[in-house]
DNA sequence: TTGTAAGCGTTATCAG
DNA sequence: CTGATAACGCTTACAA
């Protein structure tokens, strides 16, 4: 039997209601009940019951984070951030990992508002109709990351991955490579695909090349995925000069490939990466990437949830964090 | 306005415990009535409030998972399976991330409590005497991860990191290797430090080798931590013949380290890791490492706090999970 | 400023 | 088998 406000009133001698306000401090207390009460609840170790609290107020201070994979190191530094900062505004983290399937997901955006939690943050490999449709009724707050939702309604924040394709295409090519492919997630996911697509594409305009449809693969975010391709790459004869992977871990999958085919990084290709993740540094050759500032991707992500529960926020922006050029050892001038 | 059991019984022209009674079919119903409720409930689409419900049951169908690092890739996947194991008995997971500050981590244990969890699932670096006293007090299901808990009267599950290091630094001895460091994580770090340590001398033990406390060094989870301990190692030219990490990560941040300083892996330098987490097959030269079952540590992890949830398990147990060796391409036969 | 009492949506006890 | 009704622990009008 927890200790409850009825407890903390009898002890000091005041009604619950007095108690209520007193810890919330909802309405003026005189200043000597309000000790009075203090004393008794440090006294008694009084917590409020927040399932109870939760009843009443339709608020149960959790937030719900959606997302299809903990194991990949991108994503678990945005937990990292997400985490630290729901703690300071006294939130808690429901996590729910879908593996990328849209059942999970389903079944977990259901579980969502049964729970009621306050909010959610979804980070999804694909964006389906579902997903709109579910949006759309619940009422929820949502705020999706690394995907601009505007066409959805929603807010959203990343890093703008158009321009950092086009540049780190660009730069490939002003460091004298011509021919480039690009490596990204399976063609079924259009989290960032379609615009990654696109800057890589606008890039060849840029530098007056002319674009193949051909120079693009479509693998997933496995590593194994890329490690296949250039392998099919390398067996048709069809090494590029340089390849962007649009993962680190494809990245690194794609260098394994070409070392195992007996071809050097970067001397023979060079091989450029997405996201910069701990792998980046710790590889070797070390990475070139595109850095993104995870962390502060997941903070401001999460700030912007709880800004839209209370109702700080009203419109729904997208948010474009900036990202970086780290040259390292992957990649080469010509 | 969310719709209630009141609806569903109005509509239904029952009474709210004949609802109560077929949704949790706690008590017999007939048939006839049964079916109009269900079809009522499915027409309205109701779904009971987890909260109401929570308050009158004491169950939140809730488990605390504390851990001191989400982006380690080692508790990422003792992620994976906890999530997914929990799924399917309809528990949901809150997730605390301590960053292993003893101030995070009472904050969190507590926090359990007043979030009512019915279980908490414990990995720590460092366990300490407010662990243990939290643990007494509350009388909280709580099962360990990592670490044999036996000594708090606490389940828990693991390897055998005594076995695993000395077989481990067995097998390089065996290889011809004379002089072996073991980098573990900090001193400070008791989770599985004794017993490594152990295991790593009895190895020499074993081996008829002279033991010296030098040989030992105290690192941390960091890479930095393992490339700067090497690095002073090659500067004071006390170069070993082996090196045991007792993570994946340091084992990389020795081979940098060395690759950096000159030498060459494994042919001047053979180095060991340890969990064998995806980096191990992913970097160059490939991790020979210990295998830890990382998933199969969690979902028994989770199943057993289940048990004890509901009654199912009294006695506390700890279970030793089994090991392998993994021989890859970063140690040698001298 | 303080207390009383009516919920919040369920489950559980107890009659019928 | 079914229906009132009392909890569960708390917040919040409404009175005093």
């Amino acid at each position: 039997m927890s200790i409850t406000i009825k407890d903390v009133a009898k002890q000091a001698n005041v009604s619950i209601s007095t108690v209520s306000r007193v810890i919330n401090d909802s309405k003026p207390v005189s200043d000597d009940i309000k000790m009075r009460v203090v004393k008794v609840i440090e006294e008694l170790g009084y917590k409020p019951n927040p399932v109870a609290r939760s009843l009443v107020t339709k608020k149960s201070r959790l937030i719900g984070v959606l997302i299809p994979d903990i194991s990949d190191p991108y994503i678990a530094e945005l937990l990292n951030a997400i985490e630290e900062v729901a703690k300071t505004y006294d939130y808690d983290i429901i996590l729910c990992n879908s593996y990328g399937s849209l059942e999970s997901e389903e079944h977990y955006m259901h579980l969502m508002q049964t729970k009621q939690v306050e909010g959610m943050l979804f980070l999804t490999y694909k964006l389906r109709t579902s997903h709109k449709n579910f949006f759309e009724k619940s009422q929820m707050p949502v705020v999706m990351i690394n995907r601009d939702a505007s066409e959805l309604n929603l807010s959203s924040v990343s890093v703008n991955n158009f321009d950092a394709v086009r540049e780190l295409t660009s730069k490939l090519f002003e460091d004298g490579h011509e021919d480039i492919v690009l490596i990204r997630n399976g063609k079924e996911s259009d989290v960032f695909g379609p615009s990654q697509y696109e800057g890589f594409k606008q890039a060849h305009e840029d530098h007056g090349k002319s674009f193949d449809e051909e120079s693009v693969y479509n693998g997933s975010f496995q590593v194994k995925h890329a490690y296949d391709i250039v392998r099919g790459l390398i067996q048709d004869k069809k090494v590029p000069d340089a390849i962007v992977a649009t993962t680190d871990s494809m990245a690194v999958g794609a260098i394994n490939s070409l070392v195992d085919g007996g071809y050097k990084v970067p001397e023979d290709v060079s091989v450029a990466g997405f996201y910069d993740t701990k792998i980046a540094e710790l590889y070797r050759p070390r990475l070139t990437a595109i850095h993104q500032p995870i962390y502060d991707i997941g903070a401001v992500a999460i700030r912007l949830l709880i800004k839209q529960i209370t109702g700080e926020a009203k419109e729904t922006t997208h948010f474009y964090l900036p990202h970086d050029l780290i040259e390292r050892e992957s990649t080469r001038k010509k």
